[in-house]
RNA sequence: GUGGUUUUAGCUCAGUUGGUUAGAGCGCCUGAUUGUGGUUCAGGAGGUCGUGGGUUCGAGCCCCAUAUUCCACCCCA
């Protein structure tokens, strides 16, 4: 066996027991939230077929799925079918001949395949959850790896607006539970858009100027005309969509200004109509969120170019950080795997970056509750003796509790409960064990004292 | 995929124009304390300088390749 230095692969990494306890409490919460607006979880594999995900996120996407070479020797096939291995000038075709599994690559997918292969079992309209990590052949970067997890939350067969409605109360909801103040959930939808390039007379130039219009916040005014210059569009139709893209004022006005603007595409109409129902379930679901949180942003667009109706996208004003969620509505979510006619509207939270933005604001909950309560020392035989069956009953009451293993000198024993930030020491030595009441130490103020089994069991569970 | 950047002790980082034996802080181990952690004091261990080549009398430092980290694009959670 040589030697070889251990390290992680590129973009991954490890969870220490700490930052699990801190994982854990992200995911639970959001889990928590998403089965109280009546989404049940489910599970699909780390891998899909290749096909099942390929030509699904464009050719970008394509790229970045993370193939799995097939078993034994995976040369034979394209051999077998003459693959000209000097006249290819790159991988593309040989790929799906030694490559028939790839890692899920997000959520979406899966679960549309999930939902054809189990029509005859689910009723619609069906609400899943699913948390479970995705993988993407990415570059890495800060807030950006090759295996992340996705929280997503979906409702397929169902068109109605309070499904848009609920996701706002959802995304609020769960970010208020862990602690986040300032944060924006942005709102838009993909038929304003397509309005809107309708009204220049340039519908097929709808996906340059969405992604062009998208960088408004990061690369300013003049740098969206720049690009949309570069991208096709003339100079008089930058004249027309400037007032466009930089509408103010509140979510009344807005619509509004849209409303007389569009007023000639059916589309357009039609989008201001969705968000307008969508803001008035919201008003009567959660009054404080209009106006207040929920922003209507023309300018989102989001890549993704399946979505088809209303847009979300999530973002935290008290630190500087990407989106922290979004979603929206694609109908024909479906139609890829030959189920056709079914819409789907769906949210996801990025919970590596929620983790980065509750660290940096120092919201997580103090995690010495969740650990080991009470360590007992362990002197010799005799000791032992007296703290094996005093484990069982702290346990039985439903204490975490341990005894050190091996009879070490108590610095070395108290060092441990120390760094393990356990917050009660149990000491049972001769005069212990005779008098039956062990010395408890409170290892925060410092303060011993003796206690009967009784007492003690009380003073733990009650604390 | 494009351009840049980082890598030296367990961790965070110094290291002069290329010149003896590569340093610090923190952590770790031992002792002061045979029944007490976190504070204090004394001592100690720990480094193929990311990896592989090359230049040189001599390389942590210069050159090439490669991996890795982070950043800006592209794109995205």
């Amino acid at each position: 066996m040589s030697n070889i230095k251990p390290s992680l692969a590129k973009g991954t990494r490890d969870f220490s027991p700490a930052e699990m306890v801190r994982r854990n409490y992200i995911f639970d919460t959001i889990k928590t939230v998403f089965r109280k607006y009546g989404y049940a979880e489910i599970q699909t594999p780390a891998m899909e077929n290749l096909q099942t995900l390929t030509g699904k996120y464009g050719d970008e996407g394509d790229k970045l799925i993370f193939k799995i070479l097939n078993s034994g020797d995976f040369l034979k096939d394209p051999k077998k079918r003459g693959f000209d291995f000097a006249a290819e000038e790159n991988s593309n075709k040989l790929t799906p001949l030694i490559s028939e599994k790839a890692l899920r690559y997000d959520l979406t997918v899966p679960f549309a395949r999930y939902v054809v292969m189990h029509q005859n079992e689910i009723s619609l309209p069906f609400k899943r959850f699913q948390v479970q990590p995705v993988w993407r052949a990415d570059r890495p970067q800060r807030g950006r790896y090759r295996e992340f997890y996705q929280c997503d939350a979906d409702v397929v067969g169902s068109d109605s607006l309070l499904n848009e409605a609920e996701f706002a109360c959802i995304y609020d909801e769960a970010l208020r539970t862990l602690g986040l103040r300032d944060y924006t959930i942005k709102l838009n939808n993909r038929k304003i858009l397509s309005g809107i390039a309708e009204m220049i007379g340039k519908p097929e130039l709808i996906i340059d100027m969405t992604v062009a219009i998208d960088k408004l916040d990061k690369i300013g005014l003049d740098g969206v005309s720049k690009e949309l210059l570069e991208r096709g569009f003339s100079p008089s139709d930058l004249d027309m969509l400037k007032p466009v893209i930089l509408l103010q004022g509140d979510n009344t006005t807005k619509l509004d200004s849209l409303k007389s603007v569009l007023s000639s595409s059916e589309t357009g109409q039609k989008g201001i109509e969705e968000l307008q129902t969508v803001l008035q379930y919201i008003e009567r679901l959660q009054p404080a969120l209009t106006n207040e949180i929920v922003e209507l942003d023309i300018t989102l667009a989001r890549g993704l170019n399946y979505y088809t109706g209303c847009i979300f996208e999530v973002k935290t004003n008290e630190v500087a950080m990407g989106s922290i969620g979004g979603g929206g509505r694609y109908d024909d979510l479906t139609g890829m795997f030959g189920l056709k006619g079914l819409t789907g509207v769906g949210i996801s939270f990025g919970a590596d970056r929620i983790y980065d933005v509750l660290e940096e604001l120092n919201l997580f909950p103090d995690a010495a509750s969740l650990g080991t309560r009470v360590l007992i020392t362990n002197f010799d035989v005799a000791s032992e003796d007296f703290a094996l069956p005093l484990l069982s009953r702290l346990r039985q009451a439903g204490i975490s509790a341990e005894l050190y293993p091996a009879a070490a000198k108590l610095k070395k024993q108290f060092a441990y409960a120390d760094a393990k930030g356990i917050p009660y020491v149990l000491i049972v030595g001769s005069e212990e064990i005779q008098s039956g009441k062990p010395a408890v130490k409170n290892m925060v103020t410092g303060e011993q004292e003796h206690r009967s089994i009784v007492e003690l069991i009380e003073m733990l569970k009650g604390d």
